[in-house]
This record gives structure tokens, C-alpha cells and sequence, in this order.
DNA sequence: TCATATAGTTGGTGGTACCAACCATGTCAA
DNA sequence: TTGACATGGTTGGTACCACCAACTATATGA
């Protein structure tokens, strides 16, 4: 059945796929797609606002809001750096960290579930290419 | 460099590098994702609002602005059914049609270029795997 | 020290997406 | 055939997202 698709077709329908598992693994726990972003970000950092801005390819003003709206749900919280006083880092609440690992949780089986009639070996050419995207941290 | 990623973490990233190409290049055109995947779709369809939804996953309110806001620009326009009073379906304008081949030219080249660092074999895998999706068209 | 740059916030705009409520039309069963 | 129910679509309200322009506070450096 599956018409073959192009480069760019394909790239495509995986990413609607998997943004719509996401948007809807959220949704179920309250959240958007980029607090879940940011979420994930703030696993392994306690960036500044500017450098999470960054990693989220957002304007300062959008990331502003978007810590506001977690911070009130209780999920980050700002803390002033110690070296400058312009700046504002951000870090998870132990709460934060919860939701963090209740999402993976959620995410995880879903997306393999999506990704389960591929053959190994294209999963592994998956991953493999993913890791060489430009943007790969 | 590139650090070995789980499946899950590999499809995220493809999906937020992929879904940021195509918000810039929407975003060049005045557009956004959603009205990009719109016309992606009429492009060889002309469906009722409610089969249009279902593929964009989208309630039918959300269809009902998205098709507004498009119609305002003069992409796409509505026509009633001849069989049923009650359905509408959305069709392109000759606008919303060149619209469609302006998205094309400026998000497959910029989609190829994302994946040109991966090898032949792995794009291969990727086409394979994006058939192999439960969504796949 | 004064000009300039940087960090972050605020306010305003427009788009996205949901839900609940609603009208019009269609369908089916009594 | 008519009355109950289902379906298609829109409207109004809410919350969020993301941008830009303007602003304050702090830092830097000529």
C-alpha cells in the first residue's frame, strides 16, 4: 500500500507523526509541546534565559512567558546568577523533575510504538542519521 | 561528537529540526505550519471541513479559523456540496496553488540540506520507515 | 565616566487549538 | 410521516504560543 515517498515527504510525515505523539503525551499531563521541550532541555542544565532561548530556537520574550507558565505550575524556578547580576538562570523544581520522568514514561512506549513496523536495521539508520543533523547537541 | 541516542530521542530531534525548517519557511511566506500541512493536503484533494480535520487531526472549530484565515488571503475557498446541504468542501485558489509550489521550492531544499550529511543508505531508511507509519497516506 | 552592549521583562498583535453551545440538514424507526 | 437522534459546520470563549518594539537594569570598554 505505502506509495513510495520522497526525501522530503518522508521527513515530513515522521515529523507530523511524532509531533502529534507529543502534542498529545502533553495535552494528557497539561503541558504543551515546548514546555515539554523545555522540560527536557532542563534535565541535564540550569541554562540563562538567553541560553534556553537559544536551545529552543525562541525570541527572549517568548521564553519569558513560556518560564512564567511553568513557574506558576511549579515545575522551573529562576534563580539570580551569582557573577551577573543581569541574569537569569533556570532549573527544575523537584516537581519539575517528576513531571520530567512521567512524560518520558509516557512518551517513550508510544514513540517506538509508532516506529515498531519499521525493520531494526532502518530504526538504527534513525538513529544514526538523527545524529547527524547540524542541530544534534 | 555526535553522542549515540536512544530511538526516542533520535526521532525528537529529527522532528524539532524538520519542524523548524518548515516554521521559518512558513513564516517566510506569511504562513504557519498548520496553514503549510493545509495546502500540502488540497494539493491533490478537495475534502469536506470534516475529512479535512481528520487529517490534520485537528477539531473541526480549529479547521473552521485555519480555512477562514486562509480564505482571507485568498488560498483556498469554499464550495457547498451538490449532494448533501450541510457539507462544505475546501479546494486551492489559483493563489493557494502557486502558494503550494513556492512552499515546495523553498522547503525541499532546505529539507535535503538538513539530511545531506547522512548517507545515501540511511536516507533510503528513512523513506522505508516513513512508509511503515500508521498514518502514512 | 559616558557610550554602548547585553540580559531580561512587559505590552501588544495575531495565530493556534480546544471545548461547549448552537443551527441546519439528514436519517431512521415507530 | 413525523419525531428523535445523528452529523456537518460555525461561533464564542479561554489559554497558550510566538513575534516585535520598547523599556529597565547591569556590565563593559574606550
Amino acid at each position: 500500500m505505502p506509495v513510495d515517498l520522497s526525501l522530503v515527504d518522508a521527513a515530513a510525515q515522521l515529523t507530523f507523526a511524532v509531533h502529534e505523539v507529543l502534542t498529545r503525551a502533553a495535552a494528557e499531563l497539561g503541558l504543551s509541546v515546548t514546555q515539554l521541550r523545555m522540560l527536557g532541555i532542563l534535565r541535564d542544565r540550569t541554562p540563562t534565559m538567553a541560553s534556553l532561548a537559544d536551545q529552543l530556537a525562541l525570541d527572549r520574550s517568548s521564553v519569558s512567558g513560556l518560564v512564567d507558565r511553568a513557574a506558576t505550575k511549579g515545575l522551573v524556578e529562576r534563580a539570580p546568577s551569582e557573577t551577573d547580576r543581569r541574569v537569569v538562570t533556570v532549573g527544575l523544581t523537584a516537581a519539575g523533575r517528576e513531571a520530567a520522568v512521567r512524560i518520558e514514561a509516557v512518551v517513550e512506549p508510544r514513540i517506538e510504538a509508532l516506529l515498531e513496523s519499521a525493520s531494526a536495521a532502518d530504526q538504527a539508520a534513525l538513529r544514526r542519521l538523527a545524529a547527524t543533523l547540524p542541530s544534534a547537541v
